[in-house]
DNA sequence: CTATGCCGTGTTAGCGCTCACGGCAGCGCT
DNA sequence: AGCGCTGCCGTGAGCGCTAACACGGCATAG
């Protein structure tokens, strides 16, 4: 690897200051139109890629953000991943990937050694840590976007897809199709998002005057097999059951199997509704009624709102919520 | 945001020099247990946190790697990432996530943004760019490891999947289930993969003596909607098709449509083998066989050969085959 | 003709850290 | 006592860049 060109290097061969050279490759108006074309050709020549540390270390500005995703092969996140990467891309930025595994502690260690990397802004995705702790170190970032989450406390700008009302409109289907014994399989404890569908779920039920009880619901991962185990579990100690209403569209991918396994009809003996709206829902079979997030949405508004923040507007209290979308589909059928 | 604190605020709060703070911070052996002990407790109270920056700076080494995909939302690729930024991240490195959108030119303003922020190395994945540009741009880089693709003329280490063997053995056994014209949807036709799963078809297509003509081979986007099409055009052309080997899952998917909608029975009248064995492809009905590529071990072998690049390893000729597996699924059962 | 302004350029300092030194005790040895 | 050694610590320079100021030269105004 051949030593890097410095801008020093440039300058001497172009037989100006450094500073001439800074000014021209930052667009700087104050260089006149020959110096500059001269400054331009020696780094063409050279191949001179300006230093994002030193200029880092100097206007304390990195052109990086942070992205901390709980598992970026789950396709709901991969899908909002990309779009924050290409919006930032776009926007001169570069994205660092931090996965969490759904490990709590690892969220602040990332978050550590992002802080040590300088980088301008943080987006935080399904975070599960909560406290002071936390509320610390993102006191230390530029600029914080959160997405499906609110920080308590304090006050930091946030995307939200409207679980709740979703998770309501999804059950209420449900109780119009003529289910009455509604079980929920509530997705990670730690969820916020899960928290707020199980808000919508208890909606929609008391408003129907339908029984909620704690036995129809199970916390479980939000993963097919973790969907799978866990309906398995509520449909085998709760055969009444006529319909779940699923964290996500994965968890209801495993309910399918679940069903399956125990010889339940879908939608027949049992409807189910997932969640998001991922790829899959809408290939697998039964195809999953589900409830559509908009995860490019999701994903441009929070880089939005960050490189706003990073721009230096005041936008604390920034929420912006969308709105998310039942979609009729075979597990629990539109009615006709 | 709070003024960072900076290792001279812990130098003078410890009331030592800036020199014993950085032997603390960085394990050093000379100092004293005492004081180390002292700076150790300054740190720990101004929740000091050493600039990434500054010591990249000084010491050209950054802590950070650049991964490069085609398309993070695709769910091969989002397994690798995940793969790579765990072991890196235990290995105390961020990963820059950078989505090229399958675009060949920006892979080499990636590049290029990468080198600005001094990557200790850069892992390319199912790379389309080809040419002297890049050979220019990787020269810049400490640590380069390909994935997926070898590269022309310059050595750099690859992790490989054996496409052509898996490809091959994938059309095997469609002729031994009994089918002699076999198509291809051969994938975007810049892809390496897609050249090598071609030749693997190829090589089974004539050891077996069949037909081998241009008419049933067919590029197409590595996604659903793009196989749907690409299989729906070949098999109106050539009805006589009575297989389909697709580029990867997602193709097939789209090949499954395809043949729901023209009326053709799976596998009866056209059998379908996919590659990659995403998740995808146990879920969908009829569910996929596929050739499965061992994504995990993909990851972790590349950042690990980038990783002994980055610790001095001269391994310039590294290239790693990892040997994919053929899984029989409904598409294309095994034969009993 | 001098004072004032601006334009284009150079100079200095500093961002936060590490590397290569150098210094100074205190020890054991001749 | 004098020597070298080791252990511990500090100093100076420099990584590559930018911000702030300084400066010369020219045009304009008074």
């Amino acid at each position: 690897m051949a030593r890097r060109v410095t801008i020093s290097d440039v300058a001497n061969l172009a037989g100006v200051s450094l500073q001439t050279v800074s000014r021209v490759i930052n667009n700087k108006p104050e260089v006149s139109p020959e110096t500059r074309e001269r400054v331009l050709q020696v780094v063409e020549q050279t191949g001179y890629r300006p230093s994002g540390l030193a200029r880092g270390l100097a206007t304390s500005h990195t052109a990086t953000i942070g992205m901390i995703v709980p598992d970026i092969s789950n396709p709901f996140f991969s899908d909002i991943a990309r779009s924050i990467e290409t919006t930032a891309y776009d926007r001169g930025y570069n994205v660092f990937l931090c996965n969490t595994n759904e490990v709590p502690e690892r969220e602040l260690d990332v978050l550590y050694s992002l802080e040590q990397k300088h980088v301008d802004g943080v987006i935080l995705n399904g975070l599960r840590q909560q406290g002071p702790e936390l509320q610390k170190v993102l006191a230390h970032f530029p600029a914080v976007v959160f997405i499906n989450r609110l920080c308590d406390n304090q006050p930091y700008p946030a995307v939200l897809n409207n679980d709740r009302q979703g998770a309501k409109e999804a059950v209420q289907h449900l109780i119009r199709s003529g289910r009455t014994a509604i079980g929920m399989l509530t997705g990670p404890d730690c969820s916020y998002s899960g928290a707020c569908r199980q808000q919508g779920y208890a909606d929609a039920m008391s408003e129907a005057g339908l029984l909620i009880t704690d036995d129809f619901l199970l916390h479980c991962p939000p993963t097919v097999p973790g969907g799978a185990a866990a309906a398995y579990q509520l449909l085998q100690q709760h055969p009444k059951l006529d319909a779940l209403f699923c964290y996500n569209d994965l968890v209801a991918v495993g309910a399918v199997q679940a069903c399956k396994r125990l010889g339940r009809r879908i939608p027949d003996d049992v409807a189910i509704i997932g969640f998001d709206d991922i790829y899959l829902a809408s290939l697998v079979s039964p195809s999953l009624s589900t409830c559509r997030v908009p995860r490019n949405e999701l994903g441009h508004q929070a880089i939005s709102l960050l490189l706003r923040q990073i721009d230096g507007e005041e936008l604390d209290t920034s929420v912006i919520t969308l709105s998310p979308e039942l979609i009729f589909r075979e597990s629990a059928p539109a009615i006709t």
